[in-house]
RNA sequence: GCAGGGGUUGCCAAGUCAGGUCAAAGGCGUAGGACUGAGGCUCCUAUCCCUUAGUGGGUUCGUGAGUUCAAAUCUCACCCCCUGCACCA
């Protein structure tokens, strides 16, 4: 029976954390011994570190941990991200008194009065900083803070500009011309999270087909299917809108206002040099470009002017809102004749069939406006259903009809890319780029696609780099296994990456100063900074010592030390310090991250490792994956109001049972899952180890070894054997499940054995608190100083497996006895006979096993007598007989 | 839509690559019991359904089909969930 014991466990996290402190234990220099270094991405420095966080921090935490009690020289470092825009975003929403932002920033707990300071981005990262370390600190993680740093340091931002000559003296950053969506109110492009309106949507391409009037001026009609120009019958415009005639490049071209606006950003000049109504063009012919016949064209209201040019060419046979724009006229006279249209001009247009399909009719469009029972035009629901359901099924299984000619037969889906460039050929077509569905920017402007000139690109899609990130990857270790394919496939499908922004806090790009290295793409080596920063921070090197000759020589060996020393002012002693520092700490032996920063971040620092050193030995040596970090079964989030702040995990549970229940609650790429009763469950758990340990700890007997302590020794044996091995596949969960087993054995042998051998079981309380230590280390700690243990339990030896020290016949019988025991209850049970018991077995080896155990069957099921007796001839044994079954017997259990 | 991963008995989760020993480990929860002044602790027992003298039977591993003497495990199709899809951290 154990007691619970009341813990105080923030004192004891107190206590070791300032004694860990103080004897620098962390602190990690280069020596004799192998090293590990360990690491995972660092957070943004605008909020507190949520439990997220912590999942990440801690599983990196036990490998840590874990590596070092085994004898490894272990460094994990960590430091501070604050490039890019968002810490920008937070200091300006202050300036401006952003009620929502000091809400978000007083419920994180920050005063007032610092509230006010966050003016200053600086002054945020500072703060911040500050507070990310604590929470650090309080989880137990093992870091040297020596090598702290933020990515706004100017120091770093010199190691950046190293990075960045690099990369474009080897030709892996290029210029080039890129759409994006854009923001023409903050001038710059709108990413997912940057939008009030419209995540997901990104630039398309339409293609504009050429249609021109008698008078020359060009009509251009977007549309994203070219193989429908074969298929047009007439074009529509807006009789409402009020269209320009503007000069775009050197051709006049009649489209609605908000077009050129978008034309201006997409590399045309545009002039606008006159206005038109759409009512005005109603009625008049135009040439299709292709066909070269003439067209009509026709009213709608469909027809928006804010997408693509505000004009649209009619296919009936393949458009629902074509066909029903049509329907609409016919029982419309009236309005006809006000264009003066003859109603038999309209109706002699038939729907010109382009794309066969299998299951669908000649005229696809036709039969599903009748199907669906569309009415007119403004049944804009049904319409967009049918559109969107024909777009896809003929992009995948159409196929051109006669009427495309030379492209007969093709699949549409094949075909479509070669039909717009040949039509660009022949001066048929331009495209422009449009939204897929409309943006708003956060700050409430409405976004459209623009081209970015002279954009600086990470060229991933150069084939010599990817050969060597596929090299790099080959020889990782990826755990778990199943994200490998992610990697792979993140690899071939990377192409260009835009690798700087005009915007934001940040590196500018040492040849193009009106660039700052875009946050993703700075923060892909520093890894290896870690290995110097401490350097950097003791010896106050100012950040103008640091130019290309330093990092040449430190990261690769290059130039005269002398020489560099002299020039730079640096000590050449510190120089070869941190050139010695860096070769014996790097490449990296592990980075573990969640899985979301597979497809960029993580695939990213692969690229850029190889691309920076050409020596294999500094390349990541393997990546630790793990899920999303669940709360009660849902995913974490500010407005569903579970989201739980790493400091106030800590705070209410403790940092021990929260590192554990955290460690417990996911491995591999599954989502974990934060549950508020697993967790008070680990803190009773830790609360009675203690207990355990306080009771039994170094107070039974000393004696010769018994079958049940060779039991107990070689279970434990096991047990050291399967939680290294999982430990060194980073599966923290399951080297927690036998931690469990332990104690049940542990508990099955104190049980057994009517007296407890000194010796074994300290021994099995000893590598316990071991095991325990590397999930809950503060607890551990404590429980290893009541031991009396003179060191720190966090630079203890790792359990070492023996094999020699498994009994395989013990465990046998033991499980064997086991069996017995079970039978033995269930015939009590049955019988209810529980004076005497018989019990016959086949070898002397297991007689004389049982009669060991005899005492504890008296003591378990309160037999007066246990006899155990050999069989000798199973043939004669007669159960009525008492003696004769002495005699004779047959293996097996009898009760008297 | 594309790419990667997944769906196991109340919940979490092992098992799937190497088919049988799988009604399926372990943890949590729940129920009963022990201990206790009392317990939210700890220990024992039970926990798919029916039946039973320590058994026997039935129905299960997202859905449907297939291969096989035999499938949670192999094949195919479908459904659902998670992550990512780029100039954003």
């Amino acid at each position: 029976m154990i007691k619970i014991v009341d813990l105080d466990f923030k004192a004891i996290e107190d206590k070791w954390r300032q004694k860990w402190a103080d004897a620098k234990i962390f602190e990690a220099n280069p020596d004799e011994r192998k090293k590990w270094f360990v690491n995972s991405p660092f957070p943004y420095v605008n909020s507190c570190l949520h439990l997220g966080h912590g999942f990440t921090y801690t599983r990196m935490d036990v490998i840590a941990r874990f590596k070092r009690m085994q004898g490894y020289n272990v460094l994990f470092p960590f430091a501070f991200h604050a490039t890019g825009e968002p810490i920008v975003g937070v200091a300006k929403r202050i300036e401006k008194d952003d009620s929502d932002q000091i809400k978000m920033l007083t419920d994180a707990g920050v005063s007032e009065r610092e509230i006010k300071k966050f003016k200053d981005p600086k002054y945020l990262v500072r703060y911040w900083q500050k507070r990310i370390k604590q929470d650090v600190n309080r989880l137990g993680i093992a870091v040297d803070w020596r090598r702290s740093f933020t990515t706004i340091d100017p120091e770093f931002n010199r190691f950046i500009e190293w990075q960045y000559r690099l990369l474009k003296d080897n030709g892996y950053v290029v210029q080039g011309t890129h759409p994006v969506v854009w923001c023409p109110n903050c001038k710059s492009p709108t990413g997912d999270h940057d939008r009030l309106q419209g995540g997901g949507e990104g630039p398309i391409n339409y293609i504009l087909f050429n249609f021109k009037l008698p008078s020359g001026e060009i009509l251009p009609m977007g549309t994203l299917r070219p193989e429908t120009i074969y298929g047009v019958t007439n074009v529509w415009i807006n009789p409402d809108v009020e269209y320009v005639k503007a000069k775009v490049d050197n051709e006049i071209w009649i489209i609605s206002e908000s077009c050129t606006e978008k034309l201006k950003d997409q590399m045309h000049s545009v002039q606008i040099k006159g206005k038109i109504r759409g009512e005005e063009l109603i009625g008049k012919r135009c040439i299709n470009p292709i066909l070269m016949n003439e067209v009509l064209i026709l009213p709608a209201s469909f027809v928006n002017p804010k997408s693509a040019t505000g004009l649209v060419m009619s296919v009936p046979s393949h458009a629902p809102y074509d066909w029903i724009g049509l329907k609409d006229l016919m029982y419309n006279p009236s309005f006809l004749k006000k264009y003066g249209i003859s109603l038999d001009e309209v109706s002699e247009i038939k729907p010109i069939s382009v794309v066969k399909t299998e299951g669908l009719g000649e005229h696809p469009a036709v039969d599903l406006c009748e199907k669906l029972e569309v009415k007119n035009q403004n049944e804009v629901e049904k319409l967009d259903k049918a559109t969107n359901f024909l777009y896809k099924k003929e992009f995948h299984q159409g196929i051109l009809r006669e009427v495309c000619g030379e492209h007969q037969g093709m699949r549409v889906s094949q075909v479509k890319e070669d039909l717009s460039k040949d039509f660009q050929k022949v001066n048929a077509a331009t495209t422009m780029w449009e939204l897929s569905g409309g943006v708003v920017c956060r700050c409430g402007t409405k976004c459209h696609v623009k081209i970015l000139e002279n954009q600086w690109f990470l060229k991933f899609s150069d084939e010599r780099w990817k050969e060597k990130a596929r090299l790099c990857l080959r020889r990782m270790k990826i755990y778990p296994e199943e994200a490998r394919e992610n990697f792979e496939s993140t690899i071939e499908w990377l192409q260009e990456k835009a690798c700087a922004r005009k915007s934001g806090l940040g590196t500018r790009l040492p040849w193009d100063k009106d660039w700052i290295v875009e946050t993703l793409s700075d923060s892909v080596i520093y890894m290896s900074y870690y290995t110097i920063a401490n350097y950097i921070n003791s010896e106050k090197i100012e950040p103008d010592q640091l130019n290309d000759d330093v990092f040449e020589y430190v990261f690769h060996g290059e130039g005269d030390v002398k020489k560099i020393s002299e020039e730079r002012g640096i000590s050449k002693e510190i120089l070869q310090k941190m050139r010695s520092s860096f070769e014996y700490w790097y490449g990296f032996d592990i980075r573990g991250s969640a899985k979301e920063l597979i497809p960029n971040h993580l695939t990213f620092c692969i690229f850029h490792h190889t691309a920076v050193w050409p020596n294999e030995k500094n390349w990541p040596r393997a990546f630790a994956i793990n899920g999303m970090l669940n709360v009660e079964g849902e995913k974490m989030s500010k407005s569903k109001g579970n989201f739980i702040l790493l400091k106030d995990a800590i705070e209410k549970y403790g940092a021990d049972a929260t590192r554990i229940a955290l460690m417990d609650s996911a491995e591999g790429l599954n989502d974990a899952n934060w549950l508020e009763k697993d967790v008070l469950a680990w803190k009773n758990k830790l609360s009675s180890f203690y207990g355990l340990v306080k009771r039994y700890y170094d107070k039974g007997k000393l004696m010769l070894k018994r079958p049940i302590d060779a039991w107990l020794v070689s279970r434990f044996q096991n047990y050291i054997k399967m939680i290294t091995d999982h430990l060194e596949k980073a599966e923290n969960r399951s080297a927690l499940t036998y931690f469990h087993q332990m104690v049940n054995d542990l508990q099955w042998y104190l049980k057994r054995s009517e007296e407890r051998n000194k010796t074994i079981v300290n021994y099995a309380l000893e590598v316990m608190t071991k095991v325990l230590s590397l999930y809950s280390p503060f607890i551990s700690e404590e429980i290893w100083n009541m031991m009396d243990k003179e060191r720190f339990i966090s630079l203890e030896k790792w359990p070492e497996f023996d094999p020699k020290k498994i009994d395989e016949y013990v465990l046998k019988q033991e499980e064997t006895f086991k069996n017995i025991c079970e039978d033995i209850k269930q015939t009590i049970k049955l019988s209810k006979k529980n004076k005497d018991l018989y019990l016959y077995v086949i070898t002397e080896k297991e007689m004389l096993y049982l009669q060991q155990a005899s005492s504890f069957l008296k003591r378990e099921f309160g037999f007066k007598e246990v006899k155990v007796f050999l069989v000798r001839d199973s043939k004669k044994y007669d159960p009525q007989n008492k003696s004769i079954r002495a005699k004779y017997g047959k293996p097996g259990i009898y009760l008297e």
